[in-house]
DNA sequence: TTTCACTATGCAAGCGCTTACATTCATCAA
DNA sequence: TTGATGAATGTAAGCGCTTGCATAGTGAAA
C-alpha cells in the first residue's frame, strides 16, 4: 500500500464535514461521537476506502498490535500446531503474529529478536529458557514484553508456558522400561543451548539409573532430521550389544529411526522398539503409528497468546507461569518384552 | 516495545554529538557519513541499545518492507518449503513476511488481505488465481502489488510465478496409464474456487480420454485431511469394480488413502496403486515411499519473491510472469501391470 | 589569492495519526 | 432566568523518522 493518493484522516474529515480528530474517535472509541455524525463519517470512509496508515498509527499509538515470535526451525512440525494455536488467540484479539526463525542457533535468534523488534514487535514469544547472556540482558534492559514456551523454568525474570520436559523424559523412560525393556539406547538432538533436550535426556537417564538391572547402552546426538536420525540409529545398532529399545527426544527422530530400521530388516516393533516425542501429526502417519509422548500443544499455544496479551495490556512487570502436563500416547511401536 | 524509555535518535544525536539527520544516514545510507563520525554513531547506537521505531520510520518512508502472504492452510506442509523459500529470499533483502491463511475460503482470504494491508503490508503473495470479483476489484482499486503462486494464469492482470497444474496433473495419469494400469480413480480436493485443484482433475481426464481402453471409476472429493482421504478412498473401493490406482491430487490425500489402504488389508503397490502431488517431505516417509509429483516449490517461492521485489522497487505497473516445470519422481507406490 | 566543486553535516518541514485540553451547546435544577 | 453539568466536537501538539535544502569546510584549479 504505497498509493500516494491514498487518502488520509484529512480526506475523510474533508467530505465529512468533521474534524479529523472525529474521523479518529469514531473509528476507535465510537461511543465519543454521535450518531448522525457517525453514519455520515462511516459513509465517507466508505466511499473513499479509507484504510488507517500502519505507520502513523504506531507513531501516535507507540503500540503496533503485532507480536513476533521465534522458533527453532519450521522444517519440521514440531512447532506447528502450538505456533497455529497461538496465533489463532492473538488474532481473536486484534493481534497480528510476524514469525522468525532461530534455526537452532543463539546468535540467529538474537537476530531475529532485533529484526522483529524493528519491525515493531509490541512482545516476543520464544522457545525455551536457555539463552545467552547477551540475549537475556538486551531483553531485560528494553523491558520487553515475552514468554517462554515449551518449558516451564522455575527461576528466572521471564514468564513462561510449557511443560516439565525432564520429567517427560522420565516418564516415558519409565514406560519403556515398565513394557520389560532393559537395554536402552537413545537419540537426542543437539543439545547444546537447547535445554528442551538436555532436560529431557536427564528424565530419560533418571529413569534408567532408577531401574537397578537396565542399562543405557548408548546414546546419539544429533540435528532434528531423518537423515541424521537415520544415521544414528545405524550407529547405535552397529554396537555388539544391542539395544531393545530406542527412545528418541522427537518424533522426527524416532520417524528418521524407523525408516532406518526399516532398510537395516528390522520390523518395529517386532526386533526393535521406538519411542518418540512431541506427537505431532507425522506420529500417526507411519506404520505402525508411533508410542510417542503427548505434548499439549495447543492449549500451550493458546495460554501462551493469553499470557503475552495479558503482559502487555495489564500487568507489564508480572511474572505469569503456567505448567501443563503431558501424557503418554500407546501406539505400535513399543513391544512387551 | 513499548518502553517509554526506549531510545530515539535524539538521544543517539545527543550522545554522539551530531545531529538526527546523521543518525539517519548512518543507518540507512552509511556512505553518506564520513567515517570518524560514522564510528561515533555506531559506538552510541551500540552502546543505548537503540532500535528504529517502527512507525516512525513507516511514516517518513510511507514504506513498511513488510510483505504478506496469504496461504490456504498452514496444516499440512503444502506450502511450507516454498513459502520458506520465499522468507527467505525477501529476508536477504531486508523485507519481513507476515503470513495469513485463508482456510480455502474465498471470504477468509478477503478478510485476510485487508488485515495484512492495515497491518502496513507493501506487498502481497497470494495463492491461485480464482477469486471473487470483489477481491479482484479491491487489488486492483487499490493498486496493489501482488504476484500469484502456484499457478500461472495466461490472461488477467497479475504477476504470477507457478507451473500448469493442468499439464502436470496430464503427465502423471500418462504416466500411471503407461505402467499399464486402465482402471483409475481419483481423489482430489474441494474444488470450488480451488483453480489448482480444478486444473488437476482437467489434466487427469485429459488423459484419460485420449487413451481409449482406459476408464475413470470413480473420482472424491474431500478436504485436505488423512481422514477424509481415507474416507474418500475407501469410498472408491466400495464400488463393484476396482481401480488398479488411485491418483491423488496432493500428498496429503495421498497418504491418507494409503493408511486406510493398510487398514483395509491391501497392499501398496501390489494390491493397488497411488500416486500423489506436490512432493513434501512427507511423501518420502511412508512406507513405501510414494510417486508423486515434484513441485519445484522452492525455485518457485524464490522467484515469487524476486518478482514481488522488483515490481516494488522498480516496476510497479508491470506483469511478470514465470513458468516452472513439474517432473514424476517415480518411488514405490506405482506397480506395473 | 580567489573561485569552484564537492563533501560532510545541520536545519526544519513534514509523514498520518492520537489525544489532552479547550470550546460550544443543550439540558436541567434551583 | 441562571448557572452548573456534561456530551459532542474542534484545536493543536506531538509521536520518531526521513530528506530537501542550506551551510560550512576542504582541496584543487585558475
Amino acid at each position: 500500500m504505497r498509493d500516494s493518493n491514498r487518502p488520509s484522516l484529512k480526506d475523510v474529515a474533508a467530505l465529512a464535514g468533521v474534524s479529523t480528530a472525529s474521523i479518529s474517535r469514531c473509528i476507535n472509541s465510537p461511543h465519543k461521537v454521535a450518531g448522525p455524525t457517525r453514519q455520515r463519517i462511516q459513509n465517507a470512509i466508505e466511499t473513499l476506502g479509507y484504510v488507517p496508515h500502519f505507520g502513523g498509527r504506531a507513531l501516535a499509538r507507540n503500540r503496533t498490535n503485532t507480536i513476533g515470535a521465534i522458533i527453532p526451525t519450521m522444517d519440521n512440525a514440531m512447532f506447528a500446531s502450538g505456533l497455529q494455536a497461538f496465533q489463532e488467540t492473538l488474532s481473536a484479539a486484534g493481534v497480528t503474529l510476524l514469525v522468525g526463525s532461530s534455526n537452532y542457533d543463539p546468535d540467529q535468534e538474537f537476530k531475529s529478536i532485533r529484526s522483529l523488534l524493528s519491525q515493531g514487535a509490541d512482545g516476543l514469544l520464544l522457545i525455551g529458557a536457555a539463552r545467552p547472556e547477551k540475549t537475556q540482558a538486551f531483553l531485560t534492559q528494553h523491558a520487553i514484553p515475552h514468554v517462554l514456551a515449551w518449558c516451564c523454568p522455575k527461576t528466572g525474570q521471564s514468564s513462561s508456558v510449557g511443560f516439565d520436559n525432564q520429567k517427560s523424559g522420565h516418564d516415558i523412560t519409565a514406560h519403556v522400561l515398565a513394557h520389560g525393556h532393559r537395554k536402552l539406547a537413545v537419540i537426542c538432538g543437539l543439545r547444546e543451548g537447547n535445554d528442551r533436550a538436555t532436560a529431557r535426556v536427564i528424565g530419560i537417564k533418571q529413569a534408567i539409573a532408577a531401574q537397578s538391572d537396565a542399562q543405557l547402552l548408548g546414546l546419539e546426538e544429533c540435528k532434528y532430521s531423518f537423515e541424521e536420525a537415520g544415521a544414528a540409529f545405524a550407529q547405535l545398532l552397529s554396537s555388539s550389544e544391542k539395544p531393545s529399545a530406542v527412545i528418541c527426544g522427537s518424533d522426527v527422530l524416532a520417524v528418521g529411526a524407523m525408516l532406518q530400521a526399516h532398510k537395516l530388516g528390522l520390523r518395529v516393533p517386532d526386533d526393535i522398539s521406538i519411542t518418540g516425542f512431541d506427537d505431532i501429526s507425522l506420529a500417526r502417519v507411519t506404520t505402525p503409528s508411533l508410542t510417542t509422548v503427548r505434548v499439549p500443544q495447543h492449549s500451550m499455544g493458546r495460554k501462551a497468546a493469553e499470557v503475552l496479551l495479558a503482559l502487555l495490556n495489564q500487568e507489564p512487570g508480572q511474572i505469569l507461569r503456567h505448567e501443563l502436563v503431558t501424557s503418554i500416547i500407546d501406539r505400535g511401536t513399543l513391544a512387551r518384552i
